[in-house]
DNA sequence: AACGATTATATGTCTAGACATATAAGTCAA
DNA sequence: TTGACTTATATGTCTAGACATATAATCGTT
């Protein structure tokens, strides 16, 4: 009945059904519109139960590559061209993966009540206390970033009297509130004095921003700026589409 | 049996589950390390069949909100902070998205036999034909990006023939290249000479670099910089993580 | 030709079982 | 204490059905 019993089907069944499927798209086979088989063709083809092949079809639709249609089909989808997956690392993790001695020095700490200026990159709109960190990232002692951040006091009590003199406040902030989401901004800019100081590269060299905005439950966390020298960092993004 | 009878069940059961714990995820109520119920106690609980807990179990899983472990139950996993989404837009969407008039110029258009750096920019070995594309998108009639692209005629031989002084390429291979596949590299540089007039900034000014490279099977399909004024152009990352 | 009602059908969800399998935990001997 | 063996159990996959539902296609009427 199994069409493919005399294959060694080390993965699943359901894995290879959605497997095949995905190399006929990848390929071009079929390129997008192109109808696949119903469900009860399939089931026939690979001799086992709907339940099976729906699984199948059902993780290729999660995954945008197919659309499915009721009454009508399931079809390939146009790439979708958009959506890139950016591996925004951990700066002790990236640096330590480039086999490079990670240091990490803390450069300012203020406890203040949030200005004007401190709710705006929040976006809260109440006032409260804020602690204000600058520190520097560095690889083998040669600066690697500079870390700007704001941490909201209200949503997280215990940065008050965390000491980020020997951990980093991204670092901290992972390990003591889980579960976040955040968003990132991506620019250049060109380094002002204080940056070039701080990076130990000539002012007027172009740098590398990522600016990161950090909720929980529709809660502020923190708001972060880092500047990386623009000519020794790159982001790296993948995706699948068109 | 079903807890939830007197609440509008709208979505269906196993969504209600899978929303149900990833909401506690989500809000930190079951921190990562945290043993999700056992499926035949969730089955207790909502009163359903083993099968409708376990596609609500392995979504979560598959979206790397829990770990299922073996004989062991499932997991909150602690955030993974590292992958972000991210939204590259087509040139043309992005512009008129924003309400602004979208506008198209090609520069320079080469067919020639690949050079040794065109195969390497290319990431192949042999030798063959490739089209060099430079052309510039424009919003409301100022320069918003410049584009340099190679095209491995290898693997797309139409492109030998296509008219790029109409339609972008990026618009065109869109359409004539099905689902490929991407890696995105991104950067700051200060504009040079060719760039800062290309784009109408002073020298020295701050550009975002985007380097695609796209393939197809393994196949290359071509590579392409895209140069933004780095003041004005912003990439937007968002993700769920720590 | 245009519109409204009916029907057929592919997907969406669910059930109540089954056996496979990895592995945590317990047992026992060296 | 350590290592080898056994056992219990939670997940992984699968079956052979079922009913619900959205909608493409058909049919009938104006």
């Amino acid at each position: 009945m199994n069409v493919a019993a005399d294959t060694p089907d080390q993965p699943t069944l359901y894995k290879r059904i959605r497997a095949d499927i995905e190399k006929r798209i990848l390929t071009g086979e079929w390129p997008p519109g192109h109808r696949i088989p119903f469900e009860h063709e399939l089931v026939a083809r690979y001799g086992c139960s709907r339940m099976t092949v729906n699984k199948a079809l059902s993780e290729l639709a999660q995954a945008d590559l197919i659309e499915r249609r009721r009454r009508a089909g399931s079809f390939v989808r146009r790439p979708q061209h958009q959506s890139a997956v950016l591996k925004i690392a951990d700066i002790r993790a990236e640096i330590t993966a480039l086999g490079r001695g990670y240091g990490y020095e803390l450069i300012g700490r203020k406890l203040r009540a949030a200005t004007a200026a401190d709710r705006a990159r929040l976006g809260v709109k109440k006032a409260g206390k804020v602690v204000a960190i600058t520190c520097r990232h560095s690889a083998d002692s040669v600066p690697f970033a500079v870390e700007d951040r704001l941490i909201d006091l209200a949503s997280v009590p215990d940065a008050a009297t965390a000491d980020f003199s020997g951990e980093p406040p991204g670092s901290w902030l992972l390990h003591h509130v889980p579960w976040t989401e955040a968003e990132h901004t991506i620019s250049a800019i060109v380094a002002d004095d204080r940056t070039a100081e701080a990076l130990d590269i000539a002012v007027g060299a172009p740098c590398l921003v990522i600016d990161r905005y950090t909720w929980r439950s529709a809660r502020t966390i923190t708001a972060v700026r880092l500047l990386y020298p623009g000519d020794s960092h790159r982001l790296i993004a993948r995706f699948k589409g068109g």
